[in-house]
DNA sequence: AAGAGAAAACGAATTATTTCGCGTTTTGCG
DNA sequence: CGCAAAACGCGAAATAATTCGTTTTCTCTT
């Protein structure tokens, strides 16, 4: 049988979907632009062909000109991703990665204040 | 000249980097059985190999059964690898990450206090 | 409807990462 | 010492991820 990955995105495919769940949908061209270092419409095109494949993306159906959008929900999605890195850099600990947060950035407990805040408002 | 990775770690570099931050220093076998699927001795000492190459680790200088350690501090090495994963998935922003994870995850205030506390005690 | 130009589909080639087999060297012991 | 066991490092080679060139299709504008 053929062995599946079970792993997160790679970098270039968390690249896209970043772009695609903060723009909703975009074209190959749209997407190109966005990338670093802005590789070929053709390697574009192949990289979103794969990942329809394994299902993180869906082309809009029109036959030309396609619109991509993102199959995987953003929050599930960066949940993920954010999880598979505590795992492998602060060896599970969720703690760990908060105290590196606050120690090297200026994340505060008013900032984060602000942001519970926010939550509520978001019906959270 | 030859142009060198500047990004990140790889997954197994990764794994390795906190298997050592965790013990300090460590061997091959060590090393070896902590990681993920325990591969063989022999692509663990070429991983360990190649990341001499490009400073990541060093070996004790003993000529037989080396000890290994880290040469990215700790601290540094976690925060640029969460900071890369916030770039990339996060859109850049810090507080994405975080709203996320209070979403998902039972991190509240008080938890986040908590650790702001234990900062302080830690005389930051 | 003909041609220019944009987009897609194909078919590979490159580059990076991870994994090992194996002949050689070093260590530890009876 | 003479060996078996443990560790090395070299040379490859699977895999995985990324990138592209070329040919084929469509769309749109004269």
């Amino acid at each position: 049988m053929a062995r599946k990955r079970t792993k997160g995105f790679t970098e270039r495919e968390a690249e896209i979907l970043s772009i695609l769940w903060d723009m909703g949908q975009a074209s190959v061209a749209d997407i190109r632009k966005r990338l670093i270092g802005s590789p070929t419409a053709s390697t574009v095109r192949t990289l979103l062909t794969v990942m329809a494949g394994r299902g993180f993306v869906a082309d809009d159906g029109t036959g030309y000109a396609k619109l991509y959008h993102a199959k995987i929900d953003k929050q599930a999605g960066q949940h993920s991703a954010l999880k598979r890195l505590i795992d492998t850099v602060f060896g599970g600990s969720t703690e760990d990665m908060l105290l590196r947060l606050m120690e090297e950035e200026d994340v505060d407990i008013e900032r984060l204040k602000k942001l519970r805040r926010k939550l509520d408002e978001m019906g959270k």
